[in-house]
RNA sequence: GUGGGUGUAGCUCAGUUGGUAGAGCCCCUGGUUGUGGCCCAGGUGGUCGUGGGUUCAAGUCCCAUCACUCACCCCA
């Protein structure tokens, strides 16, 4: 027999009314603040992840599914191609290729989709996962940050879940950041005899992970050392001080979290985590925050913008905790009974249908308690019981599964009742 | 990539000192010549993850392997 492959999963029909509740909801707050969908493809070339993402992060170095264009060719570096572990890469490399700065540079995008990475699968964790993106563009302000983390708390708090905890942190700008950089190193290099194998390497590619560690060891050795955000220039101290007033005045809730540095190398200043209890050591369900160099970087003209994913599979396991999702019930289940009778309902359960009647039929030739079995296992409200007898007298019965009450209901104009009656 | 735990029926799980498999739920049939949920009776369903090994005999012991799972790591 063979299975699926490791790491990736089914999303059976039993969870999927949960999944486009999630999806629904997030696409109605969205676009009620102007974000407007965008579809881009599931793979890229590797070069834009690797330019984006930057080439020393984990994502890069050793989580991608990359692959030869063509087997057996002479390989050229851009026929290397890349299932997308992420989503703003693309989103960026489509608003320059489509020149959608031309004009008004202000876009708000969403989209919704898999990604892949090929990491050892846990708990909330998948090689094949989903995530939800939104991502503002054209706008440097700080207001755009906090819309994108109101929204989320909103998005969590429509869904049921309110037990979450943003946390914040600024992580500077090519103003600031690089003179922090130094400090940082310098403190990092008097101590690194203290440091784990993995801050060994770290502390020269990208010395602000090294805050970030989980190693006790290194936790200790770091606990005196200098804060980026008691470093940044006026222009991002002022900003992020925009952003946590307004969050104040809109009564999100916050935490300062000196110690947040994502995995991804082109966030500047805001950067924010969503935080849950129940999902074990994957505790983040939705990240995101600003990446002001990135267009630029990408290509095309210097434009600031901001953004967030949301874990798709891990936010479904928290509302799922909260809420089970209720399995959709038809509201009406035809039983006939004997070859005839099933020849004439057949027509009615299509037309039913047709006319938006969610409705199920018995196709093989069970006995009617059977078929009231079915019936109730499912969930349905009514049973339209047509035999022999019904055919003769010209009215099939409709039970209420609830009340037990049964109706006579005349064949002719069957369709049309049914329809005013459940429809 | 590293470590721990677990793999027996569709699901949740028993299986005693090795003697060639069981329960509950689900499903099907009947108890009601054409009426569901409760109850009663009966029934379907498993090469015990896979491959080797030890043994007269392996679900049970040994080795390997795969998968799932949790944690490290990383992140959504």
């Amino acid at each position: 027999m063979i299975q699926l492959i490791r790491g990736f999963r089914d999303i059976l029909p039993s969870d999927v009314p949960l999944w486009q509740r999630i999806e629904q909801t997030a696409v109605e707050l969205f676009e009620a603040y102007g974000f407007a969908e965008i579809r881009i493809p599931i793979m890229e070339k590797t070069e834009l992840f690797a330019r984006s993402i930057g080439e020393t992060t984990d994502i890069v170095e050793k989580e991608m599914y990359t692959f030869a264009d063509r087997q057996g060719a002479k390989q050229k570096a851009d026929e290397l191609l890349t299932l997308r572990p992420e989503a703003t890469a693309s989103i960026v490399r489509a608003y320059i290729q489509h020149k959608m700065y031309a004009g008004d540079p202000l876009h708000k995008f969403y989209m919704t989709g898999p990604m892949f990475r090929r990491e050892r699968p846990q708990k909330g964790r998948y090689r094949q996962f989903y995530q939800i993106d939104a991502e503002i563009f054209g706008t440097g302000s700080a207001y755009a940050d906090v819309l994108l983390i109101s929204m989320l708390t909103e998005l969590l708090r429509r869904l049921g879940v309110d037990d979450t905890k943003a946390h914040l942190n600024s992580l500077g700008c090519p103003e600031c950041r690089p003179a922090y950089r130094e400090t940082l190193t310098a403190y990092i290099d008097a101590r690194a005899d203290r440091l784990c194998e993995d801050c060994q390497r770290r502390k020269t590619r990208n010395p602000l992970r090294v805050l970030d560690c989980k190693v006790t060891a290194c936790r200790e050795a770091m606990t005196q050392a200098p804060e980026l955000i008691d470093h940044l220039c006026d222009a991002c101290r002022d900003h992020f001080a925009i952003v946590t007033e307004s969050l104040a005045d809109l009564s999100v809730p916050y935490v300062l979290d000196k110690r947040l540095v994502r995995g991804l190398d082109y966030y500047t200043r805001t950067t924010f985590e969503i935080h849950t209890e129940v999902l074990g050591a994957q505790s983040a369900v939705a990240g995101g925050g600003r990446y002001d160099g990135l267009v630029e970087a990408l290509g095309g003209p210097s434009i600031p913008a901001s953004g967030f994913a949301i874990g798709f599979d891990r936010l479904a396991e928290i509302v799922a905790q909260k809420q089970p999702a209720a399995v959709p019930a038809p509201a009406l289940f035809i039983a006939p009974i004997g070859e005839e009778a099933r020849a004439r309902a057949f027509p009615w359960f299509i037309e039913l249908g047709q006319a938006g009647v969610t409705c199920d039929i018995e196709m093989g030739g069970k006995s009617l308690k059977a078929q009231m079995k079915r019936a109730n296992r499912i969930g349905a409200a009514h049973v339209l019981i047509v035999g022999e007898t019904e055919l003769v007298q010209g009215a099939a019965i409709l039970r209420d599964m609830n009340t037990k009450a049964q109706q006579a209901v005349p064949l002719e104009r069957l369709v049309a009742t049914l329809v005013a009656e459940l429809g």
